[in-house]
RNA sequence: CGGGGCGUGGCGCAGUCUGGUAGCGCAUCUGCUUUGGGAGCAGAGGGUCGUUGGUUCGAAUCCAGCCGCCCCGACCA
């Protein structure tokens, strides 16, 4: 049975280069559920909030609980579906594992009683106790102990993209900092300290690229490993002014390029020492005489950073505990080295805007636009305007640009400003006044610049990307 | 959880001090005129003033409890 068979009949406008999955149809804003805010609301405090608001893209249900709408939807399905290819480059395993967990797996880590009030604990209807997962590693630890007993078994590593819920003292900053949030977890099983550092390195580069492909700047930074020691720990921060923590490094390694095609089953480390090799650290594990005796005084940035990953080996932590353990060669049965490396998703949407926008709003980075270019009608109901838009709505659809097409009656003013405010890459505007000469007008949202081109070549060259500039 | 603040049409706010039966802007609907950067005029609809109780002839307004939300702090991806 070929999938193709399982799925809809797609409308003849989908084009033919449809690909097995669709993650984001093309969309007229006259179809489409996008409730654009003109005035600021009055509870968001940070520019990712209200801007968040503003485009429709999500709604507060409660604190720190938020529904994605439509356009924010879009938004969390591409950046899942890059942080989902990278892993998969790296040599990950996708599965994915349930929101709701037993109190008792958390026993035997003794994490049920540490853990304290941020655990949302839940009884069911015949009294046992459940919880809504913080996180899963017991439950990554089970699931491997049940089923790995042999050095033949690993290494293994696991991810998964699901919902957790941290019921944290203080919700804020929107989807930032919110009590329900998606992540992406991984955790590595390797034999020993070695193996394990081997994971940890994927991840670290996996992580440089992923970041890279989401249009950020991401910075890792030595993290503090707690009882394990090591130096295996790194929270990856990206700047902006609205960071919740001080970040101090040498600024080299704000624009040192992500690693790109590298082999993963090969030696890693040299790619990580480069990265590891300048000062950088959060407030929590900064040194002051180190960084000014290591850091030229030109090169020392201090700024303010949001942590958009963090990855971390903690050895024999939950494998001692929960008794996974394999056989090694020479017979005897030790716990697995573990690590756990997590990338905040949903908070990965405000992060981004937080790093791209202007007074207008918001500037998508292309590879995690809602829709990569709008086509503005200006004169809804023109007959000439509508053949022009729905010529470049078919053409941009066909080439998979997932255009979105404003065919409303508002008015042109309204068109631009929740254009500039929905931050898509470029938009194609289309009037009557342009068309008369064949004319039509591409404004690119991050630099404002517009061209004036005929009609068929301004369809042609955003088809093809020609304006793009990284 | 400690400190502070706020709950009044969908959104943003005034009215609360000094009690007398609810108002402004935006949005929505209708009509006309407009139409290349958030239009104009005319008209219309929409609110048990978070909730419960108390004081009073009378409560959005005064008092008490509760609920929700926001900000600062401690906490955190």
């Amino acid at each position: 049975m070929t999938l193709a068979l399982l799925r809809p009949a797609l409308p003849s406008n989908a084009g033919a280069t449809q690909q097995f999955t669709t993650v984001s149809p093309p969309m007229r804003l006259s179809r489409y559920f996008l409730p654009v805010l003109k005035e600021t609301p009055a509870d968001a405090q940070i520019a990712s909030h209200r801007l968040m608001l503003r485009a429709g893209m999500m709604r507060q249900e409660s604190a720190g609980i938020y529904a994605w709408l439509p356009l924010g939807h879009r938004v969390l399905q591409k950046i899942s579906q890059i942080v989902r290819e990278e892993q998969d480059r790296a040599g990950a395993v996708e599965l994915l594992m349930p929101t709701i967990q037993s109190a008792d797996l958390w026993r035997e880590s003794n994490r049920y009683d540490a853990y304290g009030k941020e655990m949302l604990r839940i009884t069911d209807r015949h009294d046992r106790e459940m919880l809504y997962g913080p996180t899963n590693e017991e439950m990554i630890t089970e699931i491997f102990r049940a089923y790995c007993r042999s050095y033949k078994d690993v290494p293994k590593l696991l991810y998964h993209i699901q919902w957790k819920f941290r019921d944290e003292i203080r919700p804020r900053f929107g989807v930032m900092r919110g009590r329900e949030f998606l992540m992406k977890d991984t955790y590595s099983f390797d034999l020993d300290e070695a193996g394990a550092r081997a994971a940890y390195n994927k991840m670290f580069i996996a992580y440089l690229n992923t970041f890279a492909r989401l249009g950020l700047k991401a910075v890792p930074m030595r993290a503090d490993t707690g009882p394990i020691g090591g130096d295996l720990s790194h929270e990856f921060i990206i700047l902006a002014e609205t960071g919740e923590s001080e970040v101090f490094c040498h600024s080299d390694l704000v624009e040192m390029p992500a690693p790109g095609d590298v082999d993963f089953d090969g030696d890693l480390q040299h790619l990580v020492d480069q990265r590891t090799a300048l000062y950088a650290a959060t407030e929590e594990m900064h040194e002051a005489a180190r960084f000014e005796a290591e850091v030229p005084e030109a090169k020392r940035l201090s700024a303010r950073g949001i942590e958009v990953g963090h990855i971390f080996y903690f050895g024999t932590k939950y494998s001692d505990a929960m008794k996974a353990e394999v056989t090694h060669p020479d017979g005897s049965s030790k716990p697995v080295h573990m690590g756990s490396y997590g990338i905040g998703v949903s908070r990965l949407v405000g992060g981004i805007i937080e790093a791209s926008h202007d007074e207008n709003g918001i500037i998508w980075p292309e590879s995690v636009a809602p829709f990569g270019v709008g086509i503005v009608n200006l004169k809804a109901g023109d007959a000439d305007t509508d053949a022009a838009c729905d010529k470049a709505y078919a053409a941009l659809t066909a080439a998979g640009r997932e255009p979105l097409l404003d065919d409303t009656n508002e008015r042109p003013g309204g068109k631009f400003a929740t254009m500039d405010l929905i931050g898509l890459p470029y938009q194609l505007v289309i009037g009557p006044r342009g068309l008369k000469e064949g004319k039509a007008e591409v404004k690119v949202r991050k630099t404002g610049e517009r061209h004036e081109l005929a009609l068929d070549d301004a369809i042609a060259r955003l088809a093809e990307g020609a304006f793009s500039h990284g």
